[in-house]
DNA sequence: TCCCTATTTCGACAATTGTCGAAATTCAGG
DNA sequence: CCTGAATTTCGACAATTGTCGAAATAGGGA
């Protein structure tokens, strides 16, 4: 992980739409969601809904499998920790940023 | 943390050139580094520089705090601890994402 | 083979972004 | 009050983005 690819992938989920997009995905769970569903949940243009995920799984943040003329779609959890990793690092490589309320895990102690 | 600040916050550092000034900070400790100190490093337009930080600290991710005419920059480190607890939330709120062999304090086990 | 459904590609468009240099602003010291 | 240093604001510019509808493609079943 570098700069470059941590900075493509913040981007990435760095629109609105995007971020939904991936939400709903995580939200579904491993089975994943096929692109047509994701489109009625969102709400958008098929069109825009492909554009952002082309975008998304370019980064590896999100993976396809084809059944038949079905596209499913899931979130792809190692890039996420990997990115959640390099920003944590980031934060807390020199500095001791133990203030972390927010971590889900708990991390101190 | 809701969507929209989280989605702010991740476009802010979704720039390179954010990232890096991001980076920089952190590297540069509680102590934090005046605006020049960071254009002495990045090596961009003054103009540029100031259009990126505004954003950074819109955002919450960096704060700064003046002495005489110098403004001394550091990075917020609480609102990086919400960012990555909102997205280590959406990814393993449902879902066992065991796999995290890239967070830093090792959540398995 | 022909059709139907799911998805992508193709323009097109307004809006936003990233960058710069020049000018303006702010603030302390003499 | 004037000077000098630090930073921001002001245009300006090309480049990218986000969105849409229409047309093209892919893949299975009758």
């Amino acid at each position: 992980m570098n700069l470059e690819i941590a900075s493509r992938q913040l981007e990435a989920l760095g629109n609105p739409t995007r971020l939904q997009i991936y939400r709903t995905l995580v939200r579904a769970g491993p089975a994943g969601l096929p692109v047509g569903g994701l489109q009625e949940r969102i709400g958008i243009a098929a069109s825009t809904l492909s554009h952002h995920l082309k975008r998304l799984v370019e980064t590896g943040l999100v993976t396809q499998e084809r059944h038949a003329t079905t596209l499913i779609c899931r979130a792809h959890y190692p890039a996420m920790n990997a990115l959640i990793g390099y920003l944590a690092d980031e934060c807390c490589a020199d500095a001791g940023c133990v203030t972390a309320d927010a971590a889900a895990g708990g991390v101190s102690t």
